[in-house]
DNA sequence: ACACCTTGCTTAAACGTTTAAACAAAGTAC
DNA sequence: GTACTTTGTTTAAACGTTTAAGCAAGGTGT
């Protein structure tokens, strides 16, 4: 008696999900059969069929995600590594993927490596854990070492990186054409009258920064401007260092008159101190970020930059995945796609009209 | 020739996973030793478990999560519904569960609802596919039905909300103390010798929104203050429908002299007005928003905030959600925890000092 | 010398699904 | 009426792991 209340408790609070078994003893049928009715397999009548459903509504039926994906072989995740959480540039290049993948059946399982190599390394293992199929990702600041990124690829696990990527990895690449922008900046800067343009740069061993390094000096070429080492500098990008890069360039003997900063993070720091010291925006010194953070728009001035497209980057990322899970045998010739980016210019670079 | 050459290729190239039965076919023991060495059973002697771990190294194994998850009934994913992407509050906060939970072995899925109803179903649906064993949410502004969110109760997995939550649905619960924070504010403001508080509220249907005016309500009542229906408006606190807001108030006969928006977007928006028509930020009008994001600190005059302990709230809803873990049978007490918020007094309130 | 415990393993079933192969029944072709 | 195809299903194995139950060999106590 006592034994059968608790067995009764028990049907209660557990509920039992129900399974592909379940419903074929409903319908005295095999499982087999159920699956395939759930599949819209051919071979299984439409009464049969229409059956299935509907005793797989009654039962409230699920699929065991986790079942299917043992014996596919297959989990329809997809791991994702982001360098930053608070950045709008990467939450909203995931968002976009998220809609193109979703739409596929696949689920995303968001990582962020914090700029950290070590944090990213966990951050792989997770995601190689999970039994993900495929790890598209952008690479932390420091991250130099590519071993890991290449255990992923003996894994054979399709991998594609976006915006910070690395060349001596063979592996897909998304993002924007650094080196074009730099040119972008410098020409709009130019025009804007402006002789002597430093850089606050990040660090050179990122390949994204590298080039945004490499624009800025042949752009200045371009225009006969000359290189002057002390406008050159190399920075961490934050907020902070941004603060200290500019104090660093105001104590020249000749300042410069603009200032392309290579993120918005930096540039606003520097706005901050040139706000401080009153020197004037961009009348005094012109200044350019990049990123195009919504920020940007909000400082007074607001600060020129650079939109890097992320809804563009996030889907091209998600599509390149998606064609590698189609001919997963087929070796993929590379995919290399540089975007355009565009230059959406505010107060703070505004000196003429 | 050209035969064996693919099949060659094939191998080096696929690599196949070793298993448990791999590691058990070198060692001529069955499988179960080796699962039972690889998880320090103490019925494995030591020397059996030296070489299981030895093998395992060579042939590069890893366990198949989907196996175990299957075998035992638990993903070890937690997934997680936030409101929006790129807010600093939902980042931080799931940063924080993040580390909280990785260090448990557990691994994260977010999600985002954009404060969308229809994309926190969805969300709902693709968590339960899934099969996290657990959900950690909170609630999109647009969410007025709880049928969803029941779902998952009666599916017997453990919901936590956090930040926005609801009363009616019975579940742990993790915020700040909204009612609270408006008192904080309002006395802040007449610190300051404001007399004419208007307050930039959110929907009333949502629980938080609606706390803080009950609490702005209270605390003018409090301070002896009139309270006068022009001055309290109700708003989506968008950037935009901020401006659209303070421009409504400065339509009054009788401005007010400080102005509390329930967001800092919002608060943000008017800012934006308040600098284009020349009005003195506070010495004209006074103005607080609320969540601490980054750029109250960035714009000019820098944003009094109110700062929502991210941080704390995020560690402590991975943390219910373990405790829920760690003894699922025993019906849990209801775990309601509400954090003192703080007020971060910046240019923008600073009238007196 | 007997019962009994311990140690260290093995066996076998189970988790829920998919799928190749088999098969029965009915239909078609000649 | 025999051979072959089609239709609609079943059977059984598989995915990789975990775990309850079993068992053999050796040790301990009396």
């Amino acid at each position: 008696m006592l034994k059968r209340l608790s067995k009764d408790i028990k049907k209660i609070n557990i509920k039992k999900k129900s399974t592909i078994k379940d419903i074929a003893n409903v319908l005295n049928i095999s499982p087999a059969a159920v699956s395939k009715a759930l599949h819209d397999d051919p071979r299984i009548s439409d009464k049969t069929k229409k059956a299935v459903r509907q005793v797989a509504k009654n039962l409230n039926y699920h699929p065991n995600h986790l079942a299917s994906a043992l014996r596919k072989g297959k989990s329809n995740l997809v791991g994702i590594i982001a360098p930053r959480t608070n950045s709008h540039f990467f939450s909203s290049v995931v968002q976009s993927m998220e809609e193109v993948l979703n739409k596929k059946g696949y689920n995303i399982i968001m990582t962020h490596s914090n700029e950290s190599y070590k944090k990213e390394c966990d951050n792989i293992d997770t995601l190689l854990f999970t039994q993900v199929d495929g790890i598209i990702a952008s690479m932390a600041n420091e991250t130099i070492n590519l071993d890991y990124y290449n255990k992923i690829k003996t894994k054979g696990i399709p991998l594609i990186l976006f915006d910070r990527g690395e060349n001596d990895l063979n592996v897909d690449y998304i993002g924007i054409d650094d080196y074009k922008s730099s040119h972008i900046i410098v020409k709009h800067l130019v025009d804007q009258g402006c002789k002597r343009i430093a850089h606050i740069g990040g660090y050179k061993h990122t390949r994204i920064f590298n080039n945004r390094i490499r624009g800025y000096i042949d752009a200045l070429r371009e225009h006969h401007l000359p290189l002057e080492e002390e406008l050159l500098l190399e920075s961490s990008l934050s907020i902070e260092d941004g603060r200290n890069k500019i104090e660093q360039l105001l104590k020249l003997k000749h300042r410069p008159d603009a200032v392309y900063v290579a993120s918005d993070y930096a540039a606003l720091g520097a706005l901050q101190v040139l706000k401080e010291k009153n020197i004037r925006v961009p009348e005094d010194i012109a200044l350019v970020g990049f990123g195009n953070e919504p920020f940007t728009a909000m400082v007074t001035p607001s600060i020129t930059s650079i939109n890097q497209h992320s809804e563009e980057i996030g889907k091209l990322a998600a599509q390149t995945f998606l064609e590698h899970m189609k001919s997963p045998t087929i070796k993929q010739s590379l995919n290399k796609k540089i975007l355009d980016a565009e230059l959406v210019i505010r107060e703070s670079s505004k000196i003429k009209g």
